[in-house]
DNA sequence: CTGGGTGCAAAGTATTTGCATGAAC
DNA sequence: GTTCATGCAAATACTTTGCACCCAG
């Protein structure tokens, strides 16, 4: 619980149990929604409102220290920020994993051809994972 | 006009005013919001309903006419179905431009790294457009 | 003529806001 | 003690649904 307490105020975010709470689940599921956040938080600690969950949401959005993710089908989903990455999405299970790739040839190579300035690069791969393949 | 009545007989969708209307004004527009569809088009055709314009996007969607597209930032977006491409989404003015790049090799290296079998891939690139930039 | 589309109103879901109280520093 | 977060209720926004009527094929 350390470790979330001195995240929080790195990024400036005055601690709350409630805050607490949101980031210890985000960080455990890696992807997670708000309806999720409020059921799950609620069964331990049932006075959460879900207002407070938007509101902190909103406000972690705002100090860079989580980011929404929105993808076709799924609810919107929430991760701490962390070294860049792109996503996995299954289309049969709803799962989504994190994979590291290169994208800045990519990135390069649009630049050059748009006069573009790319700031943010987002990648999303749909399809089987490998639990649904089998 | 004779253009759109065509795409939707191809799609097996059966022709209206109000849904010419709708085709019409995505492929002129790109990529358009569905408070925009509804403002734009009811100028001209007042009886137009909210309930409609949802339940036509809805329709052509599950006809694999359009596509919706979940942007950070934006409304959701609604294009119609055509050659495979990307985004540049400019965080200044919010104006979307397609752009066409091959992310086959991209694809393929996930998919041999993870075992995540690829259907389909999304990539979005944030930045600052060429005008907004001038 | 007949099935499906339209518009309206109502319901359902998602998200934000104002305010009084309470907790963090 | 002061500032800011929380929880509640209400407001707003977004989307879907049911139904009576109407239009396209």
């Amino acid at each position: 619980m350390q470790r979330y307490m001195t995240l929080l105020k790195e990024h400036n975010i005055k601690i709350t149990p409630q805050r607490l709470a949101i980031v210890k689940l985000m960080d455990e599921q890696g992807h997670i929604s708000v309806r999720d956040i409020f059921e799950r938080i609620k069964e331990n600690f049932p006075s959460l409102s879900l207002a407070t969950v938007y509101k902190n949401i909103n406000a972690m959005i705002e100090s860079d220290f989580i980011k929404e993710l929105k993808i076709v089908g799924l609810d919107n989903k929430y991760e701490l920020i962390k070294e860049k990455h792109s996503h996995l999405v299954c289309q049969e299970c709803g799962d989504i994993e994190d994979i590291f790739i290169d994208t800045t040839s990519l990135t390069k190579s649009v630049s050059k051809e748009s006069g573009f300035k790319v700031a943010d690069t987002t990648v999303q791969f749909f399809g089987t994972c490998k639990k649904c393949a089998a």
